[in-house]
DNA sequence: CTGAAAGCGCTTACAG
DNA sequence: CTGAAAGCGCTTACAG
């Protein structure tokens, strides 16, 4: 279909070696072969298959990006969309190439598919089964973690520190004056949700004000709707009603913010809010959300640094990189009089 | 590094053409053989080589995504996330490996890669400039635009009946009771910006209510701060204060709401506001957003089915395919007292 | 039914 | 400095 390094080879008047020579820039070559030869390619446009020098070099220069999800959406998810914009960016600047894809539960299909395809390396995000791991390991390919959950040993796991998150939450809401606070706890086979809950109520703990049992809901999934009835469970079932909500993410602490609503309370007058991510919502939201700020896309950009490291078999010391969280603090949760 | 064909027929004893033949279940094998080789495979668990195989069949399975952005976050935007989200699945249905690449203006650096990788496809997202289609057009690579805006013929485009929506939203507005209205006109560049004003101004005429000069005011990206910055000026200049706001996008009503906020204004008690796209936060937002649905996950869904076609060669009639958008109601125009 | 050979488009020693 | 040959890992006619 497209012209080969043949062509190029025939028309300037040389071999094809002389011709790899010079794209390659190596070897010896005359001054006057070297123009002959660019002179041809520049006039055909030539276009080196990628494919047949990987064969040879073996190395694709495409790295492969695996997202556990059960359901879509999830490139549009307000967090890994994030993660994968830093990827991209880490990419172009490395001239990597990247294949995205989504894996459901259960399934090897895709990552299967980056083995076949021979990628260089594989950035895995999120949750991922630990079969997917077992599967690459066999094949030898190096990987990367990023926001994970495993047991497994030696894995790279780029996270971000959610303990100290939530400590941040709980400073601040206490600094702000809240002592009355309701907290909104995701799935606690997640990692990330786990430690957020333990480093709020530990450092809430040494503050002096010890959480009620009935100010904490645990939901099933971090989802909107689950915020929301959180919410509401944790406002009928208190005799002290919450003068503020930390939620382990922000999509929580919007579900919360809509039945406060439906309750007649005003955000931040009656009852202040928080919730943990960062996600761009936050900001544009009126009252803006304060919120733990998680280096979503330098995540992803180190992500890709890292495993260029691995691949190009330097020393890469950590096991574990762990990112500081920031807090951000917006009208949510303005300051009260004590 | 992995095993190959050869490792395989050197175990069972046979050939590697017979190999081949089991594995891609073609030509003639007796039951016997295939047992053999089978089992070896299933041992080695060996994967084949999809670049050995792409040189020889020509085709790579792979179809490359590019989305047009100056700035960076891209995969995180809440129309493309979606759009990319859809073209997963699709890609995912017709096994399909996707690279996403984000070419900045001016640059033809990932457009080349792709046609080094030799994608077999390429869908283009957005404002692309005319020189990348240029370029994909001279190597004869399959592609589609997604939401484009160009002059060229002959380029299939999936976009959205963006006037047909501006009339929804004009619709919805005066029979939900409003007559002053004011409108925050996105970058008239875009198609589809240019193309929503046009429908809504033109239907709110039909209906008899003639928009006023000084309740339009056009901002130059699409961004927060604009929308807020707009509805600002539009309150200060206008005699009649607007009793409701068209934005021509989300992000921009969501700016307008922040600038009401500061205002004192509450929506939708003081002033109405609707917006275009409907993305996610605008059901998670309180109040929640009216908006004009786009099928942004259909879009990307059936781009890479059109580009199948177009790949294997299968007759494609359209050149331009027009999704039908939808009046999305919710809390922000709720309905007046006329 | 099976194997040897050619070829996909490159790069890289190796002679010359 | 340049060209012929081998090889990367497959598939696909072609003999047998």
């Amino acid at each position: 279909m497209s012209y080969t390094i043949n062509d190029i080879a025939e028309r300037a008047g040389v071999s094809k070696s002389t011709v790899s020579r010079v794209i390659t820039n190596s070897g010896y070559t005359s001054m006057e072969t070297r123009q002959k030869v660019w002179k041809v390619i520049e006039e055909l446009k030539y276009q080196p298959n990628g494919l047949a020098r990987a064969m040879v070099s073996q190395q694709t220069n495409t790295i492969g990006v695996i997202i556990m999800a059960n359901h879509y959406p999830v490139i549009s998810h307000p967090f890994y969309g994030k993660v994968l914009d830093g990827i991209l960016e880490a990419a172009d600047h490395y001239r990597y190439s990247v294949i995205v894809t989504t894996e459901k539960e259960m399934s090897l299909s895709s990552t299967e598919d980056m083995i076949i395809k021979r990628v260089d390396g594989i950035i895995l995000i999120s949750r991922l089964q630990d079969e997917v791991i077992d599967f690459i390991d066999k094949y030898k390919v190096p990987y990367i973690m990023v926001n994970g959950t495993t047991e497994k040993q030696n894995v790279i796991n780029i996270v971000n520190d959610d303990m100290q998150g939530g400590m941040l939450a709980a400073d601040h809401l206490f600094q702000s004056g809240y002592r009355n606070i309701g907290v909104i706890v995701g799935p606690q086979e997640h990692r990330s949700h786990s430690f957020r809950y333990k480093g709020f109520s530990r450092r809430l703990k040494e503050l002096g004000c010890q959480l009620n049992e009935n100010m904490v809901d645990q939901t099933k999934n971090s989802k909107f709707e689950s915020g929301r009835e959180a919410f509401l469970a944790i406002w009928e079932r208190s005799h002290n009603k919450p003068d503020a909500i930390f939620a382990t993410n922000d999509i929580l602490a919007f579900g919360a913010i809509r039945e406060m609503n439906h309750l007649g309370l005003k955000v931040p007058d009656d009852i202040a809010v928080m919730g943990f991510d960062n996600i761009d919502f936050t900001e544009i939201s009126t009252p803006s959300i304060t919120t733990v700020h998680i280096e979503k896309t330098k995540m992803g950009y180190d992500a890709v640094t890292v495993l260029e490291q691995i691949i190009k078999r330097q020393e890469v010391k950590l096991e574990m990189i762990e990112y500081k969280p920031r807090l951000i603090e917006r009208e949510s949760t303005r300051k009260r009089e004590i």
